[in-house]
This record gives C-alpha cells, sequence and structure tokens, in this order.
DNA sequence: GCTTGCCTTGACGTCGGCGTCAAGGACTAC
DNA sequence: GTAGTCCTTGACGCCGACGTCAAGGCAAGC
C-alpha cells in the first residue's frame, strides 16, 4: 500500500503521514522506486495515533502505545508507558474540566450581574424620564 | 504615566501593551519625546482586557468590553454587544467542558479495560507459567 | 509520445499572543 | 561627559500539527 491509500483508509492526508514520519513515529519502507510502503500493520499503527490525537493527545503522548504495538503487543495500551500517559491525561483533564467550570461559573455571574444592571438602568429611566446614555455598538435602535 | 509603569501597574509588559496598541486596542497618546502616555482610565481598559484574557477569552472578544467603557461606560460590559460576547462564551464554554467530560470518560474507561487487560494477563501467568512478552518501554523489571 | 495521476523532497505559511533581540534616541544622576 | 535606565521601531522566534505550493520523478493508459 503506497501513501495515498494508507492516508485515504485512516481518513487522514499524505501530509500528514509525512509528518509523522519525520517525527520518527510511523517510519516507512520504501519500494524500488523511492515510494513510501505500508501494510495493514501501519493502518493499525496510525489509527491508534488518530484516535488518541481526537482525544486530545499530542503527537509525543501517542509514542508509547505505536511502540507498544510496535513491540507486538495486542494493544496500544497492553505496556506500562501507555497505561501512565492515560492517568497523566486524566488529571489533566480533571484539572482543565476544573478550571473552566470555575470559569464558567464567573462569566454566568458576570452575565447576570451586567443584565441587572441593564434592567435597573431602563427602569430608572422610565420613570425619571432621563436620557441614558446609549452605545454606539449594536446599540438599541429606540 | 509612561508604558513601564502602566505594564507593571496592570501585571503585565511593555512588549503586551505595544501589542494591543499595534492591534487596535489600547491606542496611546505621544509626549513630546515620543513616548507613548497613559491615563487611570487607560489602566481600566487594560483591566478590562487582562481579566477577560484570564479568561480565555481572545482579543478580538475583549474589543467590545473595551468600546464600551471607551464609549464612557461605567462597566465594560454595560453594552449589549458585550452581553452577546459573554453568551456566546458560555455556550462555547458548555460546548467544550461536554467534549472534555466525553474524553475523559472514554479514556477513563480505557485505562480501566486495560489495567483489567493486564491482571487478567497476570493472573494467566502465575498458574500455567507461560513466559509472557515483555514491554521494553518502562516494563516491569523481573 | 503525451497526458494524467500518483509519488518525491524542500520549504514557506498558518494561527495567537506575545518573547526576545538589535540598534538607536531620550532623560536623569553624578 | 558618561553611565544607566527608560523609551522607540523593526523584525525574527516560538509552539503544534499540519496546509499549501513548487519543481520534478515514475508508471499506466491511449
Amino acid at each position: 500500500m503506497r501513501i495515498g491509500e494508507l492516508a485515504a483508509r485512516a481518513g487522514t492526508t499524505t501530509r500528514t503521514l509525512r509528518y509523522y514520519e519525520s517525527r520518527g513515529l510511523l517510519p516507512a519502507r520504501r519500494g524500488e522506486n523511492g515510494y513510501r510502503t505500508y501494510d495493514e500493520h501501519d493502518l493499525r499503527l496510525l489509527r491508534q495515533i488518530r484516535t488518541l490525537q481526537d482525544f486530545g493527545f499530542d503527537l509525543e503522548e501517542t509514542r508509547p502505545f505505536v511502540e507498544c504495538l510496535r513491540a507486538g503487543h495486542p494493544e496500544g495500551d497492553s505496556c506500562p508507558a501507555s497505561l501512565d500517559v492515560y492517568r497523566r491525561k486524566l488529571g489533566e483533564l480533571d484539572a482543565l474540566i476544573g478550571e473552566l467550570r470555575s470559569v464558567r461559573a464567573q462569566v454566568g455571574e458576570q452575565l447576570t450581574r451586567a443584565e441587572r444592571a441593564r434592567d435597573a438602568l431602563a427602569a430608572d429611566a422610565e420613570v425619571p424620564g432621563g436620557p441614558e446614555p446609549v452605545c454606539e455598538l449594536g446599540g438599541r435602535t429606540r
């Protein structure tokens, strides 16, 4: 199988495969003509990489999984180094999710507060009838 | 106030301020000597930018807030355009958190599965006494 | 032979938010 | 005058995972 076919079967591009090779992640044999040659096992490795990439792993983090498969293990995560990556990733994910939830809460509060302030100002304007300042950007047409 | 002082008071760098100016976000007046000159109001704008940046807003998303303050409003989020940014951000955050939680769950499952497979293999090895394959990377020393 | 399509390497571009020089001007203190 | 500290603009570097273009080789069909 040549590079184009492998890329197509893995749903990626030839550029990506050459990039992986340049990183030493997915080296290729060469045919007489200099073309890269791959087999089903390479497709397996590539799919492992892509799956982890979809999970947000960086390339370097996929390396233990690839090495593990290449060492003949049935799964990319059959090796301790891969499990370590999983665990580290779980920690990172938990930390990140925590931060994002905190940010979400704060932004939510800001929105609520700002909306209340706006409504209070609008109510004020109705009674004493003072001309309130108006935003020029997307300002209310009224 | 010159650029160095403003940067220090906002806990950022002069490079950052020049960058904001280059983006048209925080223009500066100039003294006779060509030095940038800022006042307390600029500090206010800058702090608004920094707060939002800390929340993970990109620079462009802070623009409505800055424009709003510059238009004379009491808060950066006193304008509808700012509220829209808040709302959009909340949506993005919710989506992102959802994705991350999904990924977290999947990675967690993978880890559990892989550990079970490893333990099953280890138990097998104890009884029939077959030499199991060993990982070369961080493999067990035994 | 000629076109078409796949392949090769090399190298520059992308995105965001700055960091990090480099070369030189302005101002203060001694 | 000169040392030191601030300021100026300009420009390249960084990070990750590729995209994209250029110039040219190899193979197959007509």
